[in-house]
DNA sequence: CTACTTGCAAATCATTTGCAGATGA
DNA sequence: TCATCTGCAAATGATTTGCAAGTAG
């Protein structure tokens, strides 16, 4: 859970995610080239839970044009969770994505049926992984919760099917 | 979640996993072979979380021998899982497997340096579990929460080191 | 008997890596 | 300049599948 912001407050303005990205980069000495631009942009344009393939699919016109590889890709995924903007989770056994900056922590419902992600926020969680943690002397990093199920549509569907 | 025991009353006795296992195999018109019987009783021989790799390995012989082969191993694994005597999960992109039968549920706190799960229970999981459902009109099948970050021993470890 | 199972070899599929040429600071 | 990057092709590694021979009921 490192914070590298020197404030998040949520009035403030936050600087760009290229910008913060960009920031981050220099740090490491990596360099701001014209595909990590492309592929920061396509994934802060919209928020969304995305996986490697379907980023890959907004990136189709750049990636037939050469401008972006595969491996630039998921190089870049791996950049942007590095850098804590992006934030990363198996389903399926499945990378999938989504915004971390400027974005409320948050936790999920995930709807076997047609794989979406509800979020929802529940600030008891934190305390209970506290609880649970000082219980067993360990040093909590994060938590991530999923309730898994069928969403309101699937049963919907599956009433009139 | 779908619970096929009549009774699980922690005070009664359970019939043993494998004939559990053969009931549920006769219910599908499936066939109770010598190595799905070897499995079984490797998987349920002690309390533990495992990947296919580390059951081949305390398989070994069984499978030097020729009995059991990489795809049966695999194979059961989806099998015991879909007979709810097994619960899988992805940790680190691998799927890890834990016993389900007999065995109180229960979360993890996972510990991201020698990658060990460590047990906790939380009935004020399920509560919150279900608020947030019935919030979203979201139908239940499971939860499932882990708390990541650094075990005690491994911080000690750290200190020493 | 004969439908279900198995081991084997080969296929998959997501993700990663080696490398020679390209490029940002 | 020159270390960092990139696309390409190929490697990886876990898991799955097709298939002919084996076996449970």
């Amino acid at each position: 859970m490192a914070d590298n912001n020197f404030s998040l407050n949520s009035v403030e303005v936050q600087q760009p995610p290229l910008e913060r990205f960009a920031q981050f980069l220099q740090s490491r000495g990596k360099r701001v080239t014209k595909q990590r631009r492309i592929i920061v942009e396509q994934v802060f344009s919209h928020h969304d839970h995305f996986d490697a393939d379907e980023l890959m699919a907004h990136l189709r016109e750049a990636i037939e044009r050469r401008e972006v590889s595969r491996p630039t890709v998921y190089r870049t995924l791996s950049e942007l969770t590095e850098a804590g903007l992006i934030r990363k989770m198996t389903l399926a056994g499945r990378s999938v994505y989504e915004h971390a900056y400027g974005y409320p922590r948050h936790d999920h419902l995930h709807c076997q049926v047609c794989n979406t992600l509800i979020e929802f926020q529940c600030e008891e969680l934190d305390r209970i992984s506290q609880t649970v943690a000082r219980q067993h002397d360990f040093q909590i990093s994060s938590h991530r919760m999923f309730v898994t199920g069928i969403c309101a549509n699937c049963r919907k569907a599956q009433k009139l099917g």
